[in-house]
RNA sequence: GCUGAAGUAGCUCAGCUGGUAGAGCAGCGGUUUCGUAAACCGCAGGUCGUCGGUUCAAAUCCGACCUUCAGCUCCA
């Protein structure tokens, strides 16, 4: 029997070892460095822990806390670890899954009548750090099926049973550390000790397997790193991600409000409208430009239209309803099926398509009362929504456009697009071949400008592919903006599309759907978190504030005032009796791009002293130049 | 919709175990005329989310509802 085994290296190195030999002794063969810094192995395809026996040959990888899998096994264990602290407070709790998450990690418990509270967390978070002082190591070991059903039924631990009905037959494998042992496919770090820093962040509800029909349990959320920096560095991310929460400074900068009077739908005030009709502006000088044509479409119809395009079957319970003269109408929850009335509204040739209607159009849907959130959910969205009707052969062109527009329009703001491509759903409707024919446009179009994406196989809609645009903001978070959606069926069909071919033959359009935006709604909440609310200053509200250092200097600050704002730019004149440092300090809360500071100096010589937001003084500037860069600036959307 | 938490002046918040409300900022009136992040004095401002209950007495205790927040579920 062959005693050595090839195991190789992710730079390419293959060396031998002894068959039986464990990741940590591979690591350590490598250097002491690697092998403390060491978390888990990957094995092949798999992620191991660093204690089990390589049998045979492998290629392998040492996964530390920098790789993604490094980070999962520790947050994985890090949550045992949690188990273990919430057995010992609380014995009895019945534990349900406790898995990695992207930030961390949590553990569904039902705990009976007992309701946790900030307190507990607070205990339980102390109770692990006197466990990770043990520095228990993790164990894995195999039983039998019926042996870890026995186990659990004497433990009382009904989920952790529900789960084993899904593996009956199997090899089941366990974890233990410490007191505590869990139903556990692994991997885990080496031992407790590794877990140097932890924060037990939240507790809420949670349904048993994800469903509403299930018991709600308690899920405790918690993050843990290899020090304490890392964790000051995560808390101070939590802590600016608040700082820049639109719903705050929405209130603050004055741009939009909630009330009570009609949930989920904002009130607009002046400066968040200027914001509303800028976007509006560059939408349509876009659009304009790029052959589409805006429609607008009612936003009251019959309930027929619903019926026809499918929605009421599916989505009535989402639709707000209005009955009048013993007919039901609904508020539109989407465009799109009526704009099938003005592509119908005319016989259409070959030669008229593509058709790109475009529809900033006001949409209502009811959304359940827990989903709503400051800008990011509404009850009321006013989309920037397209539809183009082309031919089947008219699809590469068209989504190609549409992306170059895409990446134009997020580049303004200075987001980063990323793509996702959903094909073909088991479920999906319309003739395989254009399903064939779509998706391979849509391939073809993100890799013919050579652009990354996720392949979200079965992800489709079920009238056709469809890729979405996700956008990274400046704290690295990712939102899902832009979509562009292939349909063969929704409208096309259900709405019996027609055009008339060259060849005299009627022939049935494809209809793209797409959203730039999103929603005005949506994205002004998300540019508003990821500017932190100091807008570019062609969309800044206020984009130069002119502030006189006392009355005597009043006229000349009117005159600074006129000259700009028949430049057209957005100027505020402060002529409050207030010294001006505490004007300065005013309008750089309120996030003003420029502040003209006028006095004597200035007033003797045509100029301003430009103070710029959080860059400070600038120095002075002879007014007509300071005119030309701020007009430059806003003409061009400068970032800066 | 579900679980948990919360709702006090325009805003941010204090108000312990029941004795009918308080601060800072903003606002208004004065004084001050000032050079790059908060001058000073004064005034005014609240059916304590709504409705009901317990009590001699409720911001405070109880119930229902509304809204918001965290998460679950949902998101055409």
């Amino acid at each position: 029997m062959e005693s050595k085994i090839k195991i190789s290296f992710p730079d390419g190195n293959t060396r031998e070892f002894d068959k039986g030999i464990s990741g940590a002794e591979i690591a350590k063969s490598i250097s002491s460095g690697l092998l403390r810094e060491a978390l888990a192995i990957g094995v092949n395809a798999e992620v191991w822990d660093l204690s089990r026996k390589i049998e045979t040959d492998a290629s392998i990888k040492i996964l530390k806390w920098q790789d993604a899998d490094g980070k999962k096994s520790y947050w994985h264990s890090s949550s045992h670890l949690m188990a273990e602290a919430v057995e010992s407070l609380f014995p009895g709790t019945k534990f349900g899954i406790g898995p990695s998450i992207d930030h961390g990690f949590y553990y569904d418990l039902d705990m009976g009548s007992h309701t946790l509270t900030p307190d507990d967390l607070v205990k339980i978070e102390q109770k692990m750090f006197e466990f990770v002082k043990r520095d228990a190591p993790f164990i894995r070991t195999e039983k039998s099926w019926e042996d870890a059903v026995a186990y659990f039924k004497q433990k009382d631990d009904p989920y952790k049973l529900e789960l084993l009905d899904e593996l009956k037959g199997q090899q089941i494998s366990f974890y233990t550390h410490g007191n505590f042992t869990d139903l556990c496919s692994g991997p885990h770090i080496p031992s407790t000790g590794r877990i140097k820093a932890i924060k037990l962040l939240s507790v809420a509800g949670a349904y048993w397997r994800g469903s509403e029909k299930n018991k709600m349990l308690q899920r405790i959320y918690g993050i843990s790193f290899p020090s304490q920096k890392d964790l000051d560095e995560y808390l101070f991310r939590i802590e600016e991600a608040k700082r820049r929460d639109h719903r705050k400074l929405g209130k603050e900068l004055e741009l939009f409000v909630f009330h009570d009077i009609a949930p989920g739908a904002p009130f607009w005030l002046p400066k968040g409208m200027i914001m509303f009709r800028e976007l509006e502006k560059f939408l349509r000088e876009e659009l304009d430009q790029n052959g589409y044509q805006e429609i607008s479409t009612p936003i009251l119809v019959k309930k027929d239209l619903w019926e026809q395009s499918g929605h009421w079957a599916h989505y009535r319970d989402n639709m707000f309803l209005v009955e009048c003269d013993e007919t039901t109408y609904a508020l539109k929850p989407m465009n799109c099926p009526e704009s099938t009335y003005i592509y119908r509204n005319k016989i259409r040739s070959y030669k008229d398509l593509p058709l790109r209607y475009s529809e900033i159009g006001r949409l209502h849907r009811n959304e359940i009362s827990g989903a709503l959130g400051g800008m990011f959910r509404v009850r009321q969205i006013t989309m920037d929504d397209a539809h183009i009707y082309c031919r089947p052969d008219q699809i590469l062109d068209e989504v190609n456009s549409l992306i170059d527009l895409v990446a134009r329009f997020y580049a303004i703001f200075g987001l980063k697009p990323m793509y996702n491509l959903s094909t073909r759903p088991d479920e999906a409707m319309g003739d395989p071949k254009l399903w064939d024919r779509a998706e391979e446009s849509l391939k073809q179009a993100l890799d013919g400008k050579s652009l990354k994406y996720n392949l979200k196989q079965k992800d489709g809609a079920f009238y056709g592919p469809k890729i979405d645009v996700q956008i990274e903001d400046a704290l690295g978070r990712e939102w899902q903006i832009a979509t562009i959606q292939v349909d063969f069926v929704m409208l096309p069909e259900r709405f019996e599309l027609e055009y008339i071919a060259e060849d005299g033959s009627r022939q049935r359009p494809v209809a793209i759907h797409r959203a730039i935006f999103g929603s005005f709604e949506r994205f002004i909440g998300i540019i508003t978190e990821h500017f932190a609310g100091a807008f570019p200053i062609w969309l800044s509200p206020v984009q130069a504030v002119v502030l006189p250092i006392t009355d005597a200097h009043m006229p000349y600050a009117n005159k600074v005032a006129d000259a700009l704002r028949s430049a057209n730019v957005r100027v505020e004149l402060d002529d409050r009796n207030e010294k001006v440092n505490y004007k300065i300090r005013e309008w750089e809360t309120k996030k003003a791009p420029y502040m003209l500071i006028v006095g004597e100096k200035e007033k003797s010589n045509n100029s301003v002293a430009v103070r710029q937001h959080t860059k400070g003084d600038l120095g002075p500037m002879i007014l007509e130049d300071f005119i030309r860069k701020i007009a430059k600036e806003i003409s061009e959307k400068s970032l800066t």
